[in-house]
DNA sequence: GCAAATCATGTCAATAGTTACATGTTATAT
DNA sequence: ATATAACATGTAACTATTGACATGATTTGC
């Protein structure tokens, strides 16, 4: 599948970037929304990116003699991503998620407990939502015109915001379910 | 992290089964919209938990001379997984996307070839939204009772078509999005 | 001045997961 | 009868990902 390659190509086709750089999206920035590498994977794949000549390198010196690696995109790099770009792929397997296999398995636990455990997420959850909505207002006032950049970081922090309202709604339905019931 | 680990203790404190009724689960049933694994990594890891005393296993003989597993938990076993069960573990990393990918990327592509990822997504997820809504009519018409398996079985279903609205509606705010600029 | 945080790049061992290979049995439909 | 699908269990090679180890430079706050 090589997914990372193509997020890889995607952010130097953007302009040149360091392979640290590249580490600060994926740990810290939007795209952890939807897509995540350690250092200790991205290093490596950029070597490889190198000698199937998709980029090139240019060995910079920041003050002193702290050495800095700059990525840029090939013609042949950049023809690779926009095919993929376009690929019309069927669905991937569902996303794991450790609490849904927890409720799954609700009935080894008391519904206290269970109920415990819904509470917690609701907080966690709500954390997040809110950690994302505060980045909406702060970078957004409308929405930005197709085309930019910031059409897709738009696009995907407003997806990372419902799909946060929808996990809270499903875990509120979820104490509505134990209480509830007829 | 060993979640398989657990996966696996919790369909077998259900009662005594088999490697290949375990792959079934993971792969077409209920689970898979939370959990999955193929059977090449089922069979070795049950082989491990068998080492590590959780389960045992019984060889019986279906018909003339099929041989079959029968795995069954132990206490230890037990207490293990109702330990995990009851575990309020930080949050994941949120699940890897890659249509967000693409969306986050949407200025390499034109608003016409977006737009028709979108209807391709659109078609897929509300395919996969009435699978899930048939399950849920043939299966449930009422919520069942906590403390039973179905309840579990239930509020899990109730999440994946709650995610695939969620995403639905999205892909339509994505499409909204495009036109509706001023 | 100096400690701590951050910048910057890498490797290595281990775990997790997928794909392909490998083999044989039993039920079902034609 | 016989082919096909489903039942049943496994291994091997490979890819993906994580966590720990390793090293050194530069900036920032006190």
């Amino acid at each position: 599948m090589r997914t990372l390659k193509y997020a890889l190509l995607g952010l130097i086709d953007r302009g040149p970037i360091t392979g640290y750089d590249i580490s600060k999206e994926f740990e810290k920035r939007i795209m952890a929304n939807f897509w995540h590498a350690k250092h200790s994977q991205v290093y490596p794949e950029l070597k490889r990116l190198l000698e199937e000549n998709l980029i090139t390198v240019e060995l910079i010196i920041q003050g002193e003699k702290m050495e800095k690696k700059l990525y840029t995109i090939t013609t042949e790099g950049h023809a690779e991503f926009v095919e993929w770009l376009l690929l019309d792929e069927p669905l991937g397997v569902t996303p794991k998620d450790v609490f849904r296999l927890r409720t799954f398995f609700s009935d080894f636990m008391s519904a206290s407990d269970y109920e415990q455990h819904l509470h917690s997420q609701l907080d966690k959850h709500n954390f997040k939502k809110a950690s994302l909505e505060n980045s909406m207002t702060k970078s957004f006032d409308n929405i930005p015109e197709y085309g930019s950049k910031e059409f897709g970081d738009y696009a995907v922090l407003l997806g990372a915001i419902m799909r946060e309202d929808s996990y809270l709604a499903w875990l509120k339905a979820c104490l509505g379910a134990i209480n509830r019931q007829d």
